[in-house]
DNA sequence: GTCTATATAATGATAGAC
DNA sequence: GTCTATCATTATATAGAC
């Protein structure tokens, strides 16, 4: 249960010394755990609001419906996991290293990327808002990456021959469809696997090369 | 519109010369339909009813309900897809041009993969015989690949350094993540760059090395 | 700004006529 | 076997009190 109408009492359960989620943010936070978990056509807004601890009529004074705080919440896990990605892959290292720092990052396998998950989502993909966000955001990370595998290149650590764009689609896929694999066997172990697969092969292309991937 | 109540003559629109489809068969053949397009917590069973032509009760009457109805609708797209599959990679040819041609096969990207799909969907992930198809069906597909790779290597066109089960699992990962890419860009292009930088590493594994992939 | 009450349609399933 | 009628529940949104 979540606790209701206690003024400034409510808290939203993060670490001491955070200060107190105001009702809008508790409603984004929240349809960004759910959608993650169920989908947008999962997903309802009596749940978001039960989650929230808010009553029905405050998501619709701070939002116009359903979609909007989806937007909202989308942009927002978009805007955090491109931070954090950035993070990794601006790190000092080889262009192997970096990409390797990317591939074995720790994740939650199982749960998915929630971003990826979204373009499973007809009615996302269907709502050109909604889907601005994850065209965004992929088309971010194959740039990024491939800059990475570019920078390699000039660099001398990896092969001129390398497609620095067609690698970096191939390694942003890798993950995206390694969720779905380990999704399906309940298991990470597949997308390990293919994370693993993947980084032997570019491996080769890398000088000197690097250790064995652990 | 579809036909109603018209005896002998309904027909599911097939080439002529099929036998026509019974009650059932229409059933299993719409949900599959729509299971692809929305998802199985996006697709109604009215949907499936309207959609097949048929009134509500003849479903509860073959089907025990809505995830029995998706149950039979998964197995058989499970099925045809790993008969369709296993056609590509049984053909003659090196691991290589077979693996490529796994790749390669033309696909709807943007309709992506109706098992993968699947993955994406919360009450079919839970439902363990729901699941089980979705596992089985990937579990088969990565095994089937690294015998191809693994066949390869004994034959000696594939370098010997290669894991077979990563590298397949990379190769199932690169097709399901390419779909990802796909539809949040709502273009095919993501899906075809990260095939071909997949096949132009495992290209420099092959001897004799494979023309430039197309 | 937040709440409860209400409205309208859709969902998933059952009952029982034919 | 197939159909229509019905049902309890949920989804999405609005109205209006406080």
């Amino acid at each position: 249960m979540y606790s209701r109408g206690m003024g400034n009492h409510q808290n939203d359960g993060t670490a001491i010394g955070t200060p107190p989620s105001s009702t809008q943010e508790r409603l984004v936070t929240s349809a960004r755990e759910l959608l993650w978990e169920r989908g947008y056509v999962g997903t309802s807004p009596k749940a978001i609001l039960q989650h929230a601890g808010v009553g029905q009529g405050s998501m619709y004074h701070h939002f116009a419906g359903k979609s909007d705080l989806a937007l909202a919440a989308i942009r927002r896990t978009a805007e955090d996991m491109r931070t954090a990605t950035d993070e990794i892959l601006s790190a000092p290292g080889t262009a192997y290293d970096r990409v390797a720092a990317y591939l074995l990052r720790e994740r939650e396998v199982l749960r998915g990327c929630p971003i990826g998950r979204m373009t499973q989502d007809r009615d996302v993909v269907q709502d050109p808002a909604l889907r601005a966000p994850l065209d965004a955001m992929f088309d971010w990370l194959r740039r990024r990456i491939a800059e990475v595998l570019a920078e390699g290149q000039r660099r001398g650590e990896l092969a001129a021959g390398l497609d620095p764009a067609a690698t970096a689609a191939s390694v942003a896929a890798v993950v995206q469809g390694g969720y779905v694999l380990a999704r399906a066997a309940e298991d990470p172990a597949p997308f390990d696997a293919a994370v693993h697969g993947l980084l032997a092969l570019l491996a080769t292309h890398a000088t000197p090369p690097p250790p064995v991937a652990p």
